[in-house]
DNA sequence: ACGGAAAACTCAAAATGCCC
DNA sequence: GGGCATTTTGAGTTTTCCGT
C-alpha cells in the first residue's frame, strides 16, 4: 500500500510548491539551468557533459522560501512552549548582528530585536533544492527526476562549506558573550550529513558548541534503503527527523533541559582549585553555579 | 647497484573567487 | 548569504636523482 505523504516536513511537494510560488515573481530563467536541448531543469544531470553555466539567481530565492517555511513549520512548536518563531532575529550582546542575523529563533516575544533571556532557541536554516526537477514552460508542468545522487549539486548540509558556516556562525555566538550559554543553537537542513562529518557534529554536541544537525527531511533518497540515508549519528549530533512529533518533542527537550555551555583551557591545578571551592556549595545547582562563575570570572581576567 | 633524500604525482578536501 | 567554479593545499605514494 502507497504511504500518503502528509507530513508537514520537507518533500518533493515542499520544493514543487517553491518552483511554483517563485515562478510567479521570477522567470524560469532565474531558477532553471537550460539544457543544449533546450530542456529546463533544477540541476546538471550526473552525465550532462555539455556546456554549462552557473545558475546564481535562485540562491536568493531560496534562502528566503526555506527561512519562512521554517519559521511557520516551528510556530506549533514554540506555541506550545508560549513562545513564538521569529525571522532575522537581532541580539548584538551575543553576535547577531543585522548584518548576520539568527535565520529563525524562538523567542518570548515577537520582536525582532531581542534580549538574550528572551531568546529560547536559535536556528539556522541550511536548505536547498535536494531532488532534480524539470520544467515544461508550455505546460507549466513541474516533475521529479532524480534525488540528489542523479544531479552535480551538492544540496544543503552534504556541502562542506555550509556546514563550516554553521560552525563559524555558531562558535560566533558563543564566544561573544556568557549571556548565549544557554540558549541552544541547531542546525536545521534537508539533507543527511556526509560521513566525514558524522564524528564532528558528534563531538559538537558533545562539547556544547552545537545543540543538533538536524533533517526534517524523511525521504532525501528515492531508494530508502541508501547508505547515506542515516537516522541519526552514534551520538545523535545528527538526527533526522520522520514525523513533525518527533521534531517537536526534541526541540522541546533541548529547550526545557535548560543546558549551560561551559569551555575553557586550564591547568588542572586552576581547574582542581575551583572545583574545590565549588564543592562547598550544598545543592548540585549550586555548586555548578559557582563552578561557572569561577571559570568565567578567571576567563573574564 | 643501493639507500636515502628530494621531487613529482595523485586524489580529495579546503580555500578562494565570483555571481546574483 | 547561497551556490558553483577554480585554485590551492595536504597527505600519501611513487619516481627520480645523487653520491657512494
Amino acid at each position: 500500500m502507497k504511504v500518503i505523504n502528509i507530513s508537514r516536513l520537507w518533500s518533493k511537494n515542499i520544493e514543487k510548491e517553491f518552483f511554483t510560488k517563485t515562478l510567479k515573481v521570477a522567470v524560469p530563467e532565474q531558477l532553471f539551468y537550460i539544457t543544449e536541448d533546450g530542456r529546463y531543469i533544477a540541476y546538471w544531470p550526473k552525465n550532462y557533459k555539455g556546456i554549462k553555466a552557473t545558475l546564481q539567481s535562485r540562491n536568493a530565492f531560496i534562502g528566503s522560501f526555506t527561512e519562512k517555511w521554517t519559521k511557520e513549520l516551528l510556530e506549533e512548536t514554540a506555541e506550545e512552549l508560549g513562545a513564538f518563531t521569529v525571522q532575522g532575529v537581532i541580539c548584538e550582546d551575543i553576535g547577531l548582528s543585522a548584518k548576520s542575523p539568527a535565520d529563525v529563533a524562538i523567542c518570548k516575544t515577537r520582536d525582532q530585536h531581542q534580549k538574550p533571556e528572551n531568546i529560547l532557541m536559535i536556528i539556522e536554516v541550511k536548505m536547498s533544492i535536494v531532488w532534480n526537477w524539470e520544467y515544461n514552460p508550455s505546460t507549466g508542468e513541474l516533475k521529479s527526476i532524480g534525488d540528489y545522487t542523479t544531479h552535480q549539486g551538492n544540496p544543503g548540509l552534504l556541502r562542506s562549506d555550509t556546514i563550516l558556516k554553521a560552525i563559524g556562525k555558531s562558535i560566533n555566538i558563543r564566544v561573544s558573550s556568557f549571556k548565549s550559554a544557554q540558549i541552544p543553537i541547531v542546525i536545521l537542513g534537508n539533507t543527511p550529513i556526509t560521513d566525514s562529518y558524522y564524528e564532528k557534529v558528534d563531538h559538537l554536541k558533545k562539547t556544547g558548541v552545537i545543540q543538533g544537525f538536524y533533517s526534517t527531511n524523511p525521504q532525501p533518497l528515492d531508494d530508502p534503503i541508501h547508505k547515506n540515508n542515516i537516522k541519526s549519528t552514534p551520538g545523535r549530533g545528527f538526527l533526522r527527523f520522520d514525523s513533525y512529533e518527533e521534531m517537536k518533542q526534541e526541540l522541546i527537550n533541548l529547550i526545557s533541559e535548560e543546558q549551560e555551555f561551559f569551555s575553557g583551557m586550564k591547568t588542572k591545578k586552576e581547574l582542581g582549585k575551583i572545583i574545590e571551592i565549588a564543592n562547598l556549595e550544598p545543592t548540585y545547582e549550586k555548586k555548578a553555579e559557582m563552578f561557572l562563575k569561577l571559570l568565567r570570572d578567571e576567563n573574564e581576567r
